[in-house]
Order: C-alpha cells, then structure tokens, then sequence
DNA sequence: TTGTATGCGTTATCAC
DNA sequence: GTGATAACGCATACAA
C-alpha cells in the first residue's frame, strides 16, 4: 500500500506544497480556482493527510481530550453526550480517550498531550490520590470531574460531595425508620468515591447515635467489578444468607441496587414490602426500574457543563473557582418504604 | 510549557539520540549500563516521548483500533472488554476510537489508519450500505461486527441474522397466543439492523398467515436516538394513546422494552398480565429487570473472539470464512405470559 | 498568489 | 556499542 502524499497531490495539480496546503487547511491567499483544482484531486485520489505529521508540525491544535477509566459505564453516557457537544460548540477538536483499567490515567494524558498538542484535559472519573501526584507535569489546563479526591486548591474540580450526599441517603433511611441498614459497598481498600460513600454511610449512622455495625457492610471481593449489577446481586445474596438482620440495603450504586432487588426476588422476597433497597447515582434507569429505585441523583449535565466552563475559562485565563461542589438531589422511589415502629 | 525532546535528554546523558532511542525501545545492542543511566533521566526529567514523531517514522506499529458508534450503547459494554483483551493477550496495542453521530466511520478509520500505522480494523456498530463504498480505500484487513449490512463476499463480517432471530422472536410471540403485537422500530428509513428487525416481524406476520398491520407499528421519530429507554417509553405511551388494540409488544431493543415497561406501568396496566413485552439483545440488565424480559440473546463476547480471530487471521493471510453469521438464542422472561384463546 | 526550503521529534541506516 | 544524519509528511516563513 503506497501512501499518497501532499507531495503526489501537488505534482499532480502542477503546483507547489505549500498551495495544497493552503487549500487542505482553508487558508485565505489561495485563488480560488487553483484551490477547487487541488479539492478535486484530492477528493479523486482519495488523499488522506497525515495525522501524525500535522500535529507534529503544528503548535496548536485546538483540541480537548476527555478522559475516562471505564467508558462503558453507564453514569457517564450523558455525560459524554454534553462534553462532546460543548467541546464542539466552541468550535473545538474533541478527542474521546479511553483508560484501560491498569492504566494511569496521567501517564495517558501526558502522552495525549505531547501528541495531539491538546488545549485542555478533563478527566472523567478515574483519579486518585495517587495518581494525583504527576498531574503538576501537565502542560495544560486539566480539570477532574465528578471524583472529590484530597487534591490540593489548586487542582480544578467539579464534582458532588459524595460523603456528605451518602450520608443524606442514609438519614433518610433512618428517617423512614430503618435502623438496620446493611451497605453494598466498594472495595476495601478503595481511595476514592467508594470509600466517601462509606465513611457517609458510617457518620449517618453514629451522628444519629446508633451503631456502626462492621457485619452490615459488604465489601466486594477484590476480583470483582464494583459497579455493576452482577456484583450487587452477589453482595445480596451473600447478605440474605448470612442471616444477619436487616431491613433495608443501601447499594452505593443504582446498578448495584438493581442486582440487590434480583437477589431478594429470587429469595422470593419483595421489595420494598420485605426489604427496601436504595441506590445512588440517579440513573435513567433508577426511574424506569420497577420498583423505582430509591436514589440520589447527582446533576450529570449540570456537572458536564461546568466542567468544560471551567476548563475554558482556565484556557482563556480567566479568574476561576477551582472547587465546584454540586449539590445532588433526593429522589424517593417506590424501592424504599416507611417502617413504622415495631415491625 | 518548553517540551522535553529526546535530543536534549541525549545531551544531559552525554550520548547521541540514537543511543536515547535505543534505551527507549529495548533495542538489543546497546550498553546496559548506559541504558539505565538514559532510562534514569528519563524519569527523573518526566520525559514523555512525542508519539506524532513515532507515528510518523515507524513503518509499522502493531496497533488494531476499534471504531465504535455509540460508544455508550451497553450492547458494546461487554464486547469492548473481549477485544481489548483478546488485542492486548495478542501483544498488540489496541486504540479505541469513539465515531461521533455525524461523522462517517470509514472517513475516521483512513485517518486513523494513516495516523497510527494501524495493522487492522475492526468496526463495530455504525457502517452502513451508504458508507460500505468507501471501505475499499482501507490499506489494512478490517472486520465489521454485529451489523450484517448487504456488503459483498469479500467483507469480513461477524454478527447475527437479524431478520430470521427477529422472526424467531415473533413467531414465539405469536405460539403464546399473541395475535396482535405491536413493534417498537427504529426510524422509518433506518437502513441497517433495525430495518432488518422490521423485516422479520413483518415476514414472521405474513409467513404464520396473519395481516400484517401498519397501525401497530411505532416508528421511531427523527429526532430520537432510537435504542433508548426514553424512546421505548415515549413509543409505547403513544400507542397506548391511540387506542389500538393489542396484547403485545415487541420492542427492538432491550431499553426500549424496558421503557415500554415503565409506559405501561404508569397506565397503570400489568406486565405481563395485562400486557406481554419483549426485547431484542439480551443485555444483562433484561435478566435483572422485574419483570425479566423475553428476549432474544445475541452471544456478545464469542462475536467478540470471532472478530478478533478473523481479523488476525487476516493480518497472517491465513485463509478465512469472510461472513461468519451466529446463532441467537431465545431467552423467555416473565415478561411475556401465554395467552389463552379467547382472552 | 504561489513555490522553495526548513524543521517538527523520532527512528533507522549507516559509518565508526 | 555508539553517534551523525537522513528521512517520515506536513505547515509555514520567506522569497519570488
């Protein structure tokens, strides 16, 4: 396979590079009738430019690279859907780079940001404390979006106060008159928004003067996937027969919610007539579940946009609130009901 | 920002970029002691090398990238983990590309294929009869998985038969007793699966000696993504709305089902008493749905292996089976009921 | 308005 | 083993 070069198309036409050039990038000193010329056999020969050499060439690109540890999650769909959009709004190259699991997800962007010669990074999801240490190399403006790690004030972030936004779940649990609530949770050693979840979930319980019951939390296994649904099922299950006393299950998730739901109703319980079961995140799917799951809805477009405000006005050296906290919204479903005293 | 070069870190280690280059690459013959020194600069100044420039000079570069439309579709969630795995087990790179809604995805693969030196393609989801034309100008072996669009022989191809897994799907509906079933479709010009799915609702209808009735049929409107809860949802309201009389509905999605679900349950019917729903995919979340919905289950992951296997094969000029079509499976839920005569 | 020449950062081919 | 140096394909400063 002979690649087909600007130096081909320009022999072609009769002229030189540079007016190819020109036409390719619609520059203005081009006479017109030259420049249709160069189209065509362009469009004839099925000239492709190289990508590589462009951007090795260029110093600028306008290009902003979002990037996501795993895109196939569901919570970032929309998300997705409002970054693109506003990213090409602004008449902005969006690039779309998926982080493999074992990946670090700094080295990516700094690889990305050498090649592309991005304007702007944002990071969906992903980011720990960890990793959080390399991200001064960056060049660029970059902002983390919805995770809340211990970054420093001059790290750009926008996210919902995952802790305190759990533990608003749970005081309305209590409020309904659970007391024994049992907690889906993340793993063990997580060091990021599954461990705000649970520290949400714990201060709930003892700001309120009950007990913070380590048998009612089910940390998933190391090997298994956090978020999804086969893992809140199996979490239930291991729940349902240990025995242990509960009333209601809080996932830390709405898909791990969904799994819980299928775990009680193939113990041939009902929910919320026998256990009540809540979410987080506020998922379409969390309103279109039957039961509606009860959950807390974090502002995903809300948060889309800000982010890619924010990542704008850094790019544009405006002054900027480094720190967005949004605040997420209680929403009630028919998963959850009120228990009175007694049974 | 001044980018680091490997020249410059060639001149803090007091050797040639050639050497530098050498250290990077795991090139046989060079010292190991002036490799650990190169590679220690290396981290120590955080250089990170330019890959346009590698792009650029490599001649190959062991790549396979997968081009997705709709990226977030959870039909893919699943069969992007396979081919990850099965590209990376494979000591190749793998590069996931995201097609936006308007873009053409053979456009995007002769980029990228120039760009990045790719070894192979695989498209997964999107082409099109109208954007098939232009799959000739692709250098490299490419494979199109789980769309059977009418290529020709020479397309390597890897999905089910839509229209007769349709027609299972319909003609198990109508041996429940089901007589007037409602279709949930795509858009009316759809040309690629959802057509292919209208067609074998149609041909099961008119095979079996029924009418086929345009007044069951809920098209998806323009403007709508059509695969989506929202749709189902908004698709089944209307028909509802309309009077028309039916017992079934059959949905060409999963989420579509699903949202047709929610639509009926807000009317305050039953499923599958009052109502039987059915899918088409087999995702996860049809299994974990209340009522579980009847569907007809694609096998995602070995499509997945097939792809990748064919499409190496490919890369090795072995000889192949271009067009390699899977069987479906029909998976019952609760969804659907069977309906006696009568009533 | 157009063409020529230079360099972007890297790899690979040579000599040494 | 190692170091110059010539490409890779393109954009652009500068000359024409």
């Amino acid at each position: 396979m002979e690649q087909i070069t600007i130096r081909e198309i320009a022999k072609l036409c009769g002229v030189g590079v540079s007016t190819v050039s020109r036409a390719i990038n619609d520059h203005p000193d081009i006479n017109d009738a030259t420049k249709q010329l160069v189209m065509e056999t362009i469009r004839k020969y099925n000239y492709v430019p190289n990508n590589s050499a462009r951007n090795l060439k260029r110093s600028d690109s306008n290009t902003i690279a979002v990037l996501i540890k795993g895109i196939t999650n569901p919570f970032f769909a929309d998300m997705i859907q409002v970054l693109e959009r506003e990213v090409t709004g602004r008449k902005y190259s969006f690039v779309l780079q998926h982080v493999e699991e074992f990946e670090d997800e700094v080295d990516v962007a700094l690889l990305l940001e050498k090649e592309k010669r991005l304007k702007g990074i944002v990071f969906l999801g992903g980011i720990s404390n960890r990793t959080g240490e390399k991200l001064s190399l960056l060049g660029v403006p970059y902002v983390i979006s919805t995770v809340e790690a211990g970054f420093g004030e001059e790290t750009a972030m926008v996210a919902v106060d995952n802790e305190k936004e759990s533990r608003r779940m749970v005081e309305y649990l209590l409020s309904c008159g659970h007391e024994k609530i049992a907690l889906l949770a993340a793993k063990k050693d997580d060091a990021s928004i599954g461990m705000l979840r649970h520290r949400g979930y714990r201060t709930a319980l003892e700001k309120s003067g009950r007990d913070y019951d380590e048998e009612l939390v089910m940390w998933t296994r190391d090997e298994s996937l956090t978020y999804t649904m086969e893992n809140g099922y199996a979490l239930a299950k291991e729940l349902l027969e240990s025995g242990r006393e509960f009333t209601c299950i809080y996932a830390i998730s709405d898909s791990m919610a969904i799994g819980a739901c299928k775990a009680l109703f193939d113990a041939g319980k009902r929910v919320p007539e026998d256990y009540s079961v809540a979410g987080f995140d506020g998922l379409d799917l969390a309103k279109y579940y039957e039961p509606s799951i009860t959950t807390v809805r974090q502002p995903r477009k809300e948060m889309a946009e800000a982010t890619i405000r924010l990542l704008f006005d850094m790019i544009e050296q405006k002054p900027v609130r480094m720190r967005q906290l949004f605040e997420a919204q209680m929403v009630p479903g028919k998963s959850t009901r009120i228990r009175k005293k007694g049974k």
